[in-house]
DNA sequence: TTGCCTTTATTGTTGAACAATCTCTAGTCT
DNA sequence: AGACTAGAGATTGTTCAACAATAAAGGCAA
């Protein structure tokens, strides 16, 4: 039985609820991809696991399943959700009516705001100076989510911290995260370098080539590992650990 | 004991969770205003009016947390949300940030979303020719969530349909409703007519200015509603229903 | 009045129990 | 053999009763 983090659990600040606190770690195990999309929750085990009451670990899953990175189906059970090419396409929709959004509306930005972005690119960085291609990915998502920071909005800024958690469950199934993020880096520069000399009109432009790429590249990705997962029809799932 | 629509519970399709269904009545007697901002959500008190076990209950108050309708403190409890000026505010950027960029990638239209505006600018119109004004109320807000349909995105529209669910909170604290509505009418019918023609620009300039004045106009009658809610310091509150 | 203590109500969490439903297997029939 | 049916087993959905933890309310003394 795969450990899926029951550390992370406890780690958590105790003035919280329980089912808050195994949301958050079962979160935390989906997005660094220790739970693999389809990969069923079955609340009597994960229960168990946590050392938490079956009530309150499905309470956790609910959440999950609100966040969209969970599927439940009634009297079948939940799964970690599996991203198909319409969600990935959807996703880059919402991005690029927010962060198109948030450049083009960048003129009343405050100087902290700003830093945020300048902060994340450096990182961003020094994470592919390093070779910590992780840390690279992570980045460069935060980058973008100080985009949308610009806007100012806390109930942007929440969901499209879900939008981004839901594009990191696409990136799970990648082959390889390795080479597929350090193209990103320099562009994020020059996105943030063209937003910070307050040339809006370009920035968005040279957003939507961005995210037209970012798109085309992913939709791929998921096409190969669809065809990697199921190469013939007849081939048998691996203990049955997954839906649909 | 102000019943809270038990009917709408066992009205719902029996395929889908309890929960579920509580969720829903719930959150329909939140936005028909049966349930106040500030109201006190006791789960055994409503567990025993919906006749649903106290754990299920607490599992749709969970969701309506999540929607941003109930606030949860903990150990003290659950309470229809009271929202702020501030969250006004923050309603109206993500109006002006979702509409705008519907409005302007309103290129790539389909038939069917633009029928779907100039429907909802129609129910809008013969409600008002009617007088009936809740109705208005909520026509326009469909025109304004068909407008964001423009995006041709899942995501967006459940999101935007939860912040317009906010905003109808915002309204159920205002003095009446009636003649608040009827001014939109005209407006939303002229930004209609602009979408139709492709005269995107001027659409989103007249958006501006819409959203513009009525945020203003929101913004003073909350500012109206807090006065009047707490006229001296030192009023009781009535039967300890009301939080914060 | 102020501060402290006790009571009380409400919430948070658990575990066991039961019903409902799906899945899979075995067997039966044609 | 192949298709259909029945039933066992597993998993989920829901309930109930209980207990712990905490906050609010009330009483008492200084």
């Amino acid at each position: 039985m795969k450990d899926v983090g029951v550390d992370v659990v406890s780690a958590q600040p105790v003035e919280a609820l329980t089912a808050d606190r195994v949301a958050v770690a079962l979160r935390a195990a989906i997005l660094q991809g220790h739970l693999m999309p389809g990969t069923r929750l079955k609340d009597v085990q994960l229960a168990a696991q946590f050392q938490v009451s079956r009530n309150t670990l499905r309470d956790a899953i609910r959440q999950l399943t609100s966040d969209g990175l969970v599927t439940t189906q009634l009297h079948i059970g939940s799964a970690v959700r599996i991203l198909t090419e319409d969600d990935a396409r959807d996703i880059y929709a919402v991005r690029r009516a927010l962060e198109t959004a948030a450049i083009l509306g960048s003129s009343r930005a405050t100087r902290e705001q700003l830093t945020s972005i300048s902060r994340a690119v450096n990182l961003a960085s020094d994470a592919n100076h390093n070779s910590r291609w992780r840390d690279v990915g992570t980045a460069s998502l935060e980058f973008h989510q100080a985009l949308v920071g610009l806007c100012g909005s806390p109930r942007l800024d929440a969901f499209f911290a879900n939008i981004l958690a839901q594009l990191r469950l696409v990136f799970s199934v990648m082959p390889d995260e390795s080479e597929f993020q350090f193209e990103w880096v320099a562009r994020d520069a020059q996105l943030a370098s063209l937003i910070l000399a307050g040339r809006r009109a370009d920035a968005a432009a040279e957003l939507d080539r961005y995210l037209e790429s970012s798109e085309a590249l992913i939709i791929d990705a998921i096409r190969a590992s669809r065809a990697k997962a199921f190469p013939r029809r007849d081939s048998a799932l691996i203990e049955g650990q997954t839906i649909q």
